[in-house]
DNA sequence: CGTCAGCCTTTTTTT
DNA sequence: AAGGCTGACG
């Protein structure tokens, strides 16, 4: 043992501060390659640092940090986990934690572990090391060139959008499923183009790989196929003692045959999650991944599983516990907590939301009063557009927030086009960077886009390719401008991020020229520039951001400084992991959590179902659910604009209503001796307008 | 060929 | 409420 220097018979300080259960996982095989290990970790159980600790716990007793592949889900929670194995192993490494931990360089999300990966082996499986990778949004675009190409958009019949074609293709790659049954299952109103789907699936790889470009799912998919390839298989699986999975319960077949492929006796597998917050099978996330793992192999595995919350109140945990007891299949059991209270979750009523919001705020700015920063409160919702009404209000009263989820600032044209920009000198093949790219130049559309592209694809050289092109009359303005950064880019000096200062500096004049608003689109981009700079080279920044996008956006309250104090807002997905002291929950009604989309499954069901106890779960000390009684809806041109009526989420019946307090704002609505008002209300505006229509 | 205006559908959650 | 497709105009 190289660090005998540690007797093993004395106990490190830190394992002392660990519960029976979080020991067991921790020690499991002692810090030699065990076989196969699954923490059952409920929510607040103490999952993060059970597993930092387990980690910790390896280097300690002299496992290779270089030799560990830790997968979260997000680059955000790899982050904090090395910090907290760093501080767990500076307990008894002293100074040298840093050191040893820096070295944990496999820690990463499955996508961004691929890419490197890919990279790495690209000359094996015959990729070009260059590949640049397609976000969602260029994936569908790609598409939707096949799309063309194969006459599907003037079918007779409706041909589904690129979107969902999208959407299905990804499906059947990532639950290794078959076309027909995707379609079936889950997009029954498409299963009339089986055979035009597959045609269009088959040009759009094709499409992929003339280009040298990959989308998110070959991350995954092209890594399975690597690692079923016997030799390199070995190789692969040689190169890591210990694999560490977080969050399993979200993963899906395609990432549960990687592993099977890297591990394929489970020896050194470590998986941690819980079936009771999976929320991702919109992403063919796949629960009995975690439910059948200890059956997976030969040797079964360790089961440990973490029942005790440290997290919530006593009364927080009940009213959840009773939410999920609803739910018809389940593998872990209730929670329990000893942290009383005498505060039960609030169920709130508000006239509409625009109450809502004002509730809201008023409920935060008091609880900042009485001494809870904005920073330990959250606002949680279903979707992201539920939180509009509250930004507004939250901006009006110059209450600064960052929102989590939703629409992100990379996906604003304005730095789109950069990043397009970017990625089109990173690989000059990319059809769909070029596109755009090209376009952006007056006088330049979709036929002109088209022929340049083409030409630089027949030429040996692609800047040639361009520099020989003749441009339409009226491009030759910019022309030539174009065409010298270009080259400049392409020449590579390697002056990062000088690149795309230069970039910006070419694009500002078509940015005046084709928004309004293009001192506050500019503002962005000298935001990118910010974070262009913490990475170490174009191809790094390109490859990363799109794997791991800054998820705030910048808001017109104005991005908060760091130092600031500001209120949180997120999605329930993005919220996962994540805890608050008073957690608030908006629309927690019929329709918007169980959100009222297509017929909705007894399985989708179910899982909105879990999407609430994580919201729930969230919650430390104080939790309050609001419900607006109407919703304003728009549109409809029969209707007209209208007002609906929303109940109480079925997820929360009058049997368990026990559990939690109720109340009714403003509070005027509750006066002395007033009788509950009849539930009749008239839209009067809606009358008056209604009038002239 | 490029651009702009108007009509139609779609409508969640994210790597 | 927004994006995509079509058709008319320059």
């Amino acid at each position: 043992m190289i660090l005998a220097a540690h007797d093993s018979t004395l106990q490190p300080a830190y394992l002392a501060k660990l519960n029976d259960q979080q020991r067991l996982a921790v020690e499991h095989g002692d810090g030699r390659i065990a076989g196969p290990l699954l923490v059952i970790a409920g929510a607040g159980s103490g999952k993060t640092n059970t597993l930092a600790h387990r980690v910790a716990h390896l280097i300690v007793r002299g496992a290779d940090p270089r030799r560990i592949l830790l997968m979260t889900f997000s680059r955000r929670a790899a982050s904090e986990m090395a910090k907290r194995v760093e501080r767990i192993a500076g307990e008894v490494l002293g100074r040298d934690a840093a050191v040893i931990t820096d070295a944990l360089t496999w820690a990463g999300t499955f996508h961004g572990i691929g890419a490197r990966l890919l990279r790495d082996y690209a000359l094996e499986i015959g990729l070009d090391p260059a590949f640049t990778i397609h976000d969602r949004e260029d994936s569908a675009d790609l598409m939707n060139l096949a799309r063309h190409d194969l006459g599907l958009s003037k079918t007779e019949a409706r041909f589904p959008t690129k979107g969902t074609c999208l959407a299905i293709y990804s499906r059947a790659v990532n639950a290794q499923a078959p076309l027909n049954e995707v379609l079936g299952s889950v997009f029954p109103w498409c299963s009339g183009w089986a055979e035009e789907l597959k045609q269009l699936f088959a040009a759009y790889v094709e499409a992929k790989q003339a280009q040298n470009v990959l989308d998110y799912d070959d991350l995954l998919l092209y890594w399975a196929q690597m690692a079923a390839e016997p030799e390199i298989a070995g190789h692969l699986g040689e190169r890591f003692d210990h694999v560490l999975v977080d969050e399993y319960q979200d993963t899906n077949r395609l990432q549960a045959s990687i592993l099977l492929a890297l591990k394929p006796d489970g020896a050194g597998l470590t998986v941690v999650g819980d079936d009771a917050q999976s929320i991702y099978s919109f992403r063919a996330a796949e629960v009995r991944n975690i439910l059948d793992f200890p059956r997976q192999f030969a040797r079964p595995a360790e089961i440990v599983l973490l029942e005790r919350n440290y997290r919530s109140t006593e009364t927080i945990l009940a009213a959840a516990n009773a939410v999920i007891d609803g739910a018809s299949e389940r593998f872990t059991k209730n929670l329990w907590s000893d942290r009383k209270s005498l505060r039960k979750p609030e169920l709130v009523t508000v006239r509409d939301e625009a109450d809502q919001a004002n509730y809201v705020c008023q409920a935060i700015l008091a609880e900042r009063e009485a001494g809870t920063a904005l920073k330990s409160q959250a606002v949680l919702f279903r979707a992201s557009h539920h939180s509009g009404p509250l930004e507004i209000e939250l901006t009006r009263r110059n209450i600064p927030f960052v929102k989590f989820g939703g629409l992100k600032f990379l996906d604003a044209a304005h730095v789109k086009d950069v990043l397009a920009v970017l990625r089109f000198a990173e690989n000059p093949r990319d059809r769909v960077a070029g596109f755009r790219v090209l376009q952006l130049l007056p006088g330049i559309g979709p036929s002109a886009a088209t022929a340049i592209v083409e030409s630089m694809a027949s030429a040996l050289d692609e800047t040639m390719g361009l520099a020989r092109y003749r441009p339409p009359q009226r491009a030759a303005d910019d022309w030539p401008g174009f065409v010298d950064m270009f080259s400049q880019l392409r020449a590579g000096s390697g002056k990062w991020p000088a690149d795309l200062e230069q970039v910006r500096l070419w694009y500002e004049p078509h940015l005046e020229r084709m928004h309004e608003d293009a001192t506050t689109r500019r503002a962005d981009l000298l935001q990118l520039e910010q974070i262009a700079s913490g990475y170490a080279s174009r191809e790094r920044f390109l490859t990363e951001l799109t794997l791991d996008r800054p998820d705030a956006t910048s808001d017109q309250a104005g991005p908060p400084h760091l130092d600031e104090d500001y209120l949180i807002l997120s999605t329930i997905h993005s919220a996962k992991g994540q805890e608050w002291k008073n957690v608030f929950v908006l629309n927690t009604v019929d329709g918007c959590i169980p959100i009222d989309l297509g017929v909705g499954s007894k399985d989708e069901i179910d899982e909105e179902r879990r999407l609430l106890y994580v919201a729930m779960t969230r919650a430390k000390d104080g939790l309050q659910m609001v419900m607006p009684q109407r919703f304003f809806v728009h549109g409809q041109a029969a209707r007209g604009d209208r007002h609906v009526y929303a109940s109480r989420t079925r997820f929360i019946p009058a049997s368990i209503l026990g559990a939690f307090e109720q109340t009714t704002w403003p509070i005027a609505q509750l006066a002395e001796g007033r009788s509950p008002r009849p539930e009749i209300r008239v839209d009067i505006g809606a009358r008056m307008r209604g009038m002239w229509k």
